[in-house]
DNA sequence: TTAAACTTTCAATATTTTTTGAAAGTTTAA
DNA sequence: TTAAACTTTCAAAAAATATTGAAAGTTTAA
């Protein structure tokens, strides 16, 4: 396997990877493409090397430079604007569990307090319900907590992590 | 907020946090569906209280099932088939962590492996992508083993992990 | 056997999501 | 200012995905 095979093998797995997460596949492959270069690109570069329209790069830029793992630069002397992705993956992994916690985990905490706090009735299904949205709800939360605790650690929090895991 | 609210609002919510993890609609809410009824329903419970056709209902119970979540159950007497959820919130989350790691997690490690193999030839990009990918593929490998890790664990893992993590 | 009761399959349709590309917007150099 | 160099926006088109429903398949009771 030569560099080019590699680099689309790379990109294209990290393409579908993304779509399988509900992250569409041209954000997907941008970051991938901007993970693995060793410079900047411009917007040029990347609709040429992935094949994709300008509104289509420029979007996915803007949602990924949202999501905080994507940067952009200004050459000296240059008009053009020019991106780099975040490149230490385990930064990457914490600002990614950041935003998922905070756009996905926290709203879904609250609904999940809100229904399981309805008030009991004697039935069977009221009862279930409760039960089940509160040991939902009461998971969620360990896992926020969890995360959180991830995203204030420092660059080695994994291995951390792992080693804490085994023991 | 009564019964009825509580219980679309919850199968909603869990309707369109399963999108947003490209899980598809139909899917989650029939799942969320099950996970809060006390009995096991019928497929034509599922297509009333859903509003979803038969084949929709279905696929979506086969799916469900292959993932190890739903399960089939037959009544005395009955020629019908009655389907319910793993009702254990712990074990529920340590079976979709076993199948997307067996599904998502161990391919992309093997194709991350395999990309950051490729032969050094001096230059940066070749350097870059070897470097990046051989960072995925580590930490790909530590969640795998604290995916596993958690899979064999007892059904209060979640706890005892999270206190593990806070000291 | 047969036929009723049920489930599965799959081609067609509908819906949702993504992508395009050109017009509008912005910035900067002269 | 103006106009060139660039970026963003957004309506329309394309592509991907989910859903339907009826025909085919399966199982069981009689």
């Amino acid at each position: 396997m030569d560099y080019n095979e590699a680099k689309n093998k790379f990109i294209s797995t990290w393409g579908s990877l993304g779509t399988l997460w509900g992250i569409n596949k041209a954000m997907a492959q941008i970051h991938a493409l901007l993970l693995v270069s060793p410079d900047p690109l411009s917007m040029e570069d990347i609709m040429e090397q992935l094949q994709i329209s300008r509104g289509n790069a420029s979007m996915n830029l803007r949602q990924l430079m949202d999501w905080g793992i994507v940067f952009k630069e200004n050459k000296m002397g240059e008009r053009k604007e020019y991106f780099t992705s975040e490149k230490d993956v385990q930064e990457l992994a914490r600002q990614i569990a950041k935003e998922r916690s905070r756009r996905e985990l926290q709203p879904t905490i609250k609904i999940l307090k809100d229904v399981s706090n309805i008030k009991e009735d004697g039935t069977a299904k009221t009862r279930e319900l409760i039960k089940q949205t509160k040991a939902l709800h009461e998971m969620a939360d360990t896992l926020d907590i969890m995360m959180n605790k991830v995203i204030g650690q420092d660059h080695n929090w994994i291995t951390k992590a792992l080693v804490k895991l085994i023991k």
